[in-house]
DNA sequence: TTAGTCTGTTAAGTATTCTAAACGCCTCTT
DNA sequence: AAGAGGCGTTTAGAATACTTAACAGACTAA
């Protein structure tokens, strides 16, 4: 009698979409809903409703399905796993932080609490960072893409070409010039960011 | 045929007892299965079969229980692995080196010890990191500097072309796919070097 | 005792999930 | 065109979860 009698419409519930969930993780894993049911042991339509959001599965069903990905429910639940953080960025969103010769594309803004600095850079003709000694406690490596460069570090010197790597502590100065006549594009990557 | 109808006692498999894990909690809190249904919102009844394994709640009603604890649906189920030592590793959280069809050119041999791990991959057309869900401890970075590549990272998915980026912690589900017909070619970092 | 009130369990009926089969759509092959 | 086979969705009915209400035991107080 207590009961309001309410079409269920909304099975949603709090933050968490299960459905969608469940959605994600059976395309990452390739699999049809056919293909999941059959390796779930259930039906196909379970998994259709289930994404839907049209029926909320008994956790033995649910176990059973998420086995079949395979995915453990305490990893389905998990929240760090469902972060919404930014993950993807276009050309465009790569602030440029580098002026004149010399062009630093760097991945996000603000990158204090990141781990990893990502930096995509042109330097143009002659490009010169100059006899500064560049000192920063972090590990810096990365890929020449296009062109050859001259590298200085420490009492090492060499001219990287496209295809070429490095690798060194940040501590040790350092130097970059593009020696040649073209455009030099380099991917580097820095442990902690430096700036 | 009389014997169709077998009490159904094992509705658990695996390791984990539900029934057990809500009682021990209901426990801790101090509640009665009456004063937990009542807070839950659900009837008593449904603690008692849940807590004997006669029934396996939906994730809904398992929801609303445990937020009459108060206990959230992903500690329900992962401090299971609190308690458990890490003893058994799956093969997808093993890593393998050039499969073919994509290429993995790494920064030096032996990592151990460094921050840093830059790989230079390659993807031939049709490429595709396969249903495995990588999962890895690190923080992974990079650039699309050729191509369009097809990434999935958790519940996200999207396009990469060519000057586009992404970053995201590798504990995430991922997945790389080339549904173009070009080669793609990307740098890509990671701290630390998860393999 | 006797009633009162708590505990957890159980029975019968309702509500919901799950299965099996069909549906509509699309793509490929004949 | 037509058939086969893939896909996700929907639907009627079987299986199961959930609610209501009653039950049995333990403890307390008159």
């Amino acid at each position: 009698m207590s009961h309001e009698n309410l079409p269920v419409m909304e099975l949603e519930e709090d933050d968490f979409d299960l459905g969608a969930r469940l959605k994600a993780l059976r395309f990452m894993a390739g699999l049809s809903q056919r293909e999941l049911a059959k390796r779930a042991g259930v039906s196909n339509a379970v998994i259709s409703l289930i994404e839907q959001n049209k029926s909320s599965p008994s956790v033995g069903v649910l176990k059973k399905v998420l086995a079949g990905i395979p995915v453990s429910v305490s990893d389905f639940f998990s929240e760090e796993l469902v972060t919404r953080e930014k993950v993807f960025f276009r050309s465009e969103e790569l602030t440029e932080i580098g002026s004149g010769q010399i062009s630093y594309k760097q991945l996000g803004k603000d990158l204090r609490g990141k781990e990893l600095q990502i930096l995509h850079e042109h330097l143009q003709p002659g490009a010169d960072t100059g006899e500064t000694l560049l000192r920063h406690e972090s590990v810096e490596a990365g890929v020449v893409i296009r062109g050859s460069i001259e590298v200085t570090v420490g009492d090492q010197r060499k001219v990287l070409h496209a295809g070429d790597a490095f690798y060194f502590d940040s501590r040790i100065p350092h130097r970059w010039r593009n020696v040649g006549e073209d455009v030099v594009e380099i991917v580097s990557a820095t442990t902690p960011p430096s700036f």
